[in-house]
DNA sequence: TTGTAGGCGTTATCAC
DNA sequence: GTGATAACGCCTACAA
């Protein structure tokens, strides 16, 4: 017990025992056992966090933020790589449930709304994400459709009179491309400009693979633009090398504007026009949101939706 | 002692108790307690992983590795970000002890020759990266040298004659700057060509910001220059970036090319030719040789050297 | 100020 | 085939 003690920094150790202790210590090379100690207190010290994929662009950056948030309240960050697949997403929650994690920071890309039930644990769980909006627990979202209208309305006032948008599958209303798109008609029809359905083209999977023939193929043969709002940062960088293939300059020609703002688009040839929707005060407010959660046991009385702030981050690719 | 059977598929459980056993547990929304079953187990289906940042291009591409690889043997992993700190990557070590971690696998950045004692542990510990040769515990790393070399040599026969590099500081021998700067000196001298000492290029941080600044002044003011080995992806995107903003066109008036092959490489404009160093191999190497290191207790007679292999991807920067 | 008792939830062992 | 017992290492509560 005394020993319990001086590792806890308990007052009313006399120094002298304290001494004797640490020598004990140093010499039987003691550590204390983690797992013991859980088991003893109820919780891990660690909290869950279940992205598609960490080497994606934009959950690199934010899972980078969370465990630097989650680090400043003294807990660790465990991963789940969920591939975007809905019973992975699932299995992460079970897992939390099972008192692996103190609470999860789920980010929902193949769960939709369907799932919300899934969703009613009485276990800390932070929502990150579009597909799942007024479920039984917290929401951090980004500002998805104000964002996505700012980023057309710019391409407008530089002057773009037939804008492309290029997203992923527009099916139920709940996912990043779909409340984009969202946000994209909004402002085109503020701005008294035509809804042409030729010029919102999805692809399969947002990938830069994915974008980059389908730019080239808008190019060769598709319908005159002179913008084009990519829904995510890698749909732009695809998009901008789709472009180059096609012999398309930009912003000559065509001017081009992404949505996350991740490190590279700064740097790259033409340097992309984004949205930033503050990575770091997501990470920042989830990781809150499930810390307060896990003051209390239960299932929490009111649920909080945060939705970020974003801003235009204007670089070459819309210059004039 | 039957529900734990039960819970665990041992045999010699009646169908009809297991049956009950079942029902009890969905009646009850039971959940075995994972802190418990560690604690009793002595070990917690958990293993660290400690890299500088998931988000920089190459260790996120290397998490998500290591995450998959260490997932198809049932382990889950829990990051920690050391930012390249020493202290940082010593606290890591330190935690993995405590038993909070099953093993470890530690990216050597901030550590270096002098810190191989903190390595003679009791517990499973794999090493990765440059900085550390001959310790105590096994080592993944990457064939610097031989791809470095490979890298200039490629530039030689698309025919570089003033090639530079742009890498780190060259402080000790044994961090990725140093070893891929001793592949290109080896690649010139095979070829017969001079060292120009101006012609290796430091910069303070691997960054694409440094890099670019570097690049630009180069190309403003510095020796003349033909071909630029860029000693990692990131930097060479600067350095696209830099030699842009020159106004120098690659690969017609300078040939680039990087080392790491990450996702983004071939997408740019120009596309660029790198060294791709097999990641996926290099994570599945590092968890086998964690996992086995997990099977035995002590310190292991031998340490496994795994260097991985490489491959040159050919793409439009280095393009005639 | 120090030490004793007990229990967190699980599972290996072994008796029934 | 089932279950009682004990122990994994720690920490809260309380006694000395």
């Amino acid at each position: 017990m005394t020993v319990s003690n001086v590792i806890n920094d308990h007052p009313h150790v006399r120094p002298a025992t304290r001494q004797r202790v640490l020598e004990a210590m140093a010499r039987l090379d003691y550590r204390v056992n983690v797992a013991a100690r859980n088991l003893r207190k109820g919780r891990t010290g660690t909290i869950g966090l279940a992205v598609p994929e960490v080497n994606r662009p934009y959950y690199g950056r934010l899972a980078a933020a969370l465990i630097t948030a989650a680090d400043r309240h003294g807990l660790r960050v465990s991963i789940e790589q969920t591939g975007a697949r809905r019973e992975n997403e699932l299995a992460a929650l079970s897992l939390s449930r099972n008192r692996l994690y103190d609470g999860l920071i789920l980010a929902t890309v193949g769960m939709g709304p369907a799932d919300v039930g899934s969703l009613e644990v009485d276990h800390p769980v932070v929502i990150l994400g579009e597909r799942i909006f007024g479920g039984p627990v917290d929401h951090v979202a980004m500002p998805n459709v104000a964002a996505a209208a700012a980023a057309t309305r710019h391409l407008i006032e530089r002057g773009c009179r037939r804008i492309a948008l290029l997203c992923g599958e527009l099916r139920d209303e709940v996912d990043v491309s779909s409340l984009r798109h969202a946000g994209y008609r909004q402002a085109l029809e503020a701005a008294g400009l035509p809804l042409d359905p030729e010029l919102v083209l999805s692809v399969p999977s947002l990938t830069m693979d994915a974008a980059a023939r389908r730019a080239r193929a808008l190019a060769a043969d598709g319908p005159a633009f002179d913008g084009v709002f990519c829904v995510t940062d890698t749909v732009a960088m695809g998009a901008l090398r789709g472009l180059a293939d096609a012999g398309v300059r930009v912003p000559g020609q065509v001017k081009v504007i992404g949505f996350d703002n991740v490190d590279e688009s700064a740097f790259l040839v033409p340097s992309l026009s984004t949205v930033d929707p503050d990575h770091d005060l997501m990470a920042e407010r989830a990781v809150a949101l499930l810390v307060a959660r896990m003051g209390h046991e239960g299932r929490p009385a009111h649920q909080e939706e945060f939705v970020s702030t974003f801003s235009l981050v204007i670089r070459e690719s819309t210059g004039r």
